[in-house]
RNA sequence: GCCCAGGUAGUGUAGUGGCCCAUCAUGUUUGCCUGUCACGCAAACGACUCGGAUUCGAAUUCCGACCUGGGCGCCA
């Protein structure tokens, strides 16, 4: 029976393994194989004398990567990896690796991200590309826990909409039978109208498609959303959730993904401090104005190059605050004391944003005139607008990029590296 | 979409007008080797993205296309 390469250990006896063959030593008389599953790497080692012949055949025609059962009698040696070592009696080939291979496994030499994709198979065979998604798995379990011992209900909402109903950002159009559809850009109206039906704390963690002809290191056109909202909640206090859920994220990998921590290199994986700093926008702006060049003004977007200056003064992760309204969404709520600026707020790391989110405006006749001010005609926003006519609480959530998640926790370069499959402006294959 | 840098064996690279029937590493094949662990040694195999131009001569210069990386824009 296979076991896992992990716990053969020196004193086994009889084991047998099945893995990929990683390298292969024949040094003439004796040859060493290292075979290689998830859990480890063990030397399978072939005295040629005394070897059957089937052995030897087997030998002679395995590729590297090659899929093979191994089993024999387990020699503890201290020369050998992890002290032991498996001499064979079976040495079986069980699916044949064509030569040569598209990229290295063993990384000898290295490989471009973009040749590493055209062969993802092979590129997550590699324990370091391995560890980036088990991280993310283990991330998004603590996610999954957090949330729920939250009392948060998971929903799932259609991929598959009817209009843009949120503006700005382009749409992927897709043919639905007789009529025009939508990949959605975000669950926000969704989980709105739950809301309205009075699921009081919802999340959803879901796929959301950006047709944005952007060519950078941090987007993606398909990307995965963590989204919150919550009922009779405000800005301040759905940003406390997501800190705490940052948080506990962060200590739930460091607890469980050592391995796979030092597998990435990452000795001192540092857990974020809460409370995160909060930074008006307006104080963010004079930070830029002082550190970088490009003219930049209260009420401007904040830049890369700004993103940046800011995010290395602040040194680690921070909520900029009391955004301008005109620069957010129409269902930004404004303050009451001051509607010129609003209770929305960005989750930033410093190399980038993570989240955004705000308390929404509740009120049917206040959002029909925040759309109008926007240059929005409310008529196409009837499907938006509708739960809010019907007894809808006052509202607070935000939807966090979970590739970014990823990407900021490991310091991966670009965020392909924590997607299988990434799509973007040029790569719809594999 | 714009700007910059690139495109050379399966992979990663060197080569900026003749010194290149192209460097090095890895790989693959063959031979030798009984303790390797990036095994070693010997030999062989394998590439200038495509199209056009300049030139006696182009991997190298120029033009166009396609592709890649980075930055910007866009992305509430």
């Amino acid at each position: 029976m296979r076991i896992p390469i992990q716990s053969v250990t020196p004193s086994s006896g009889q084991a047998e393994v099945v893995g990929w063959v990683h390298e292969v030593r024949d040094l003439g008389g004796l040859a060493f194989f290292l075979i290689r599953d998830r859990t480890g790497i063990i030397q399978v080692t072939i005295p040629k004398k005394k070897a059957s012949e089937a052995v030897l055949s087997a030998a002679k025609r395995v590729s590297r990567e090659s899929v093979v059962r191994v089993a024999g009698i387990i020699k503890a040696i201290d020369k050998a990896p992890g002290g032991r070592e498996l001499v064979p009696d079976v040495f079986e080939i069980i699916s044949l690796a064509d030569s040569p291979l598209p990229l290295d496994v063993v990384e000898k030499v290295p490989a471009d991200l973009d040749t590493r994709l055209d062969s993802r198979f092979l590129d997550a065979r590699r324990p370091r590309v391995a560890a980036v998604f088990q991280i993310r798995s283990a991330a998004m379990h603590a996610i999954n826990q957090y949330l729920h011992n939250e009392g948060f209900i998971n929903i799932t909402t259609p991929k598959i909409v009817a209009a843009a109903t949120e503006g700005g950002t382009e749409l992927f159009p897709i043919a639905y039978f007789d009529k025009e559809a939508f990949l959605n850009q975000s669950p926000q109206l969704y989980k709105q109208m739950m809301m309205a039906a009075g699921f009081e704390k919802v999340y959803e963690i879901g796929p959301i498609f950006r047709a944005e002809e952007h060519n950078t290191t941090k987007h993606l056109n398909e990307a995965t959303s963590i989204d919150i909202e919550v009922s009779y909640a405000d800005h301040l206090e759905v940003m406390r959730v997501l800190e705490e859920m940052i948080v506990k994220t962060y200590e739930y990998v460091s607890m469980n993904c050592s391995d796979q921590l030092t597998n990435l290199e990452i000795p001192d994986f540092s857990i974020p401090k809460t409370p995160f700093p909060r930074l008006c926008y307006g104080d963010a702006i004079e930070i830029a104005k002082k550190k970088i060049e490009d003219p930049i003004r209260y009420g401007d977007d904040i830049s890369p190059a700004a993103e940046r200056a800011i995010g290395a003064e602040m040194g680690g992760h921070y909520f900029i605050v009391d955004w301008p309204s005109e620069i957010r969404p129409y269902y930004a709520m404004p303050f009451e004391t001051d509607p010129s600026i609003c209770k929305a707020f960005d989750l930033m790391h410093p190399r980038m944003e993570l989240s955004s989110g705000a308390q929404r405006v509740h009120q049917h006749d206040l959002l029909v005139e925040q759309i109008k001010k926007k240059g929005l005609n409310p008529e196409s926003f009837e499907f938006y607008l509708r739960p809010f006519r019907y007894g809808i609480p006052p509202h607070a959530g935000w939807g966090l990029g979970a590739e970014r998640l990823v990407m900021t926790m490991l310091g991966l370069s670009n965020v392909r590296e924590a997607v299988l499959f990434p799509r973007d402006m040029h790569r719809l294959v594999p």
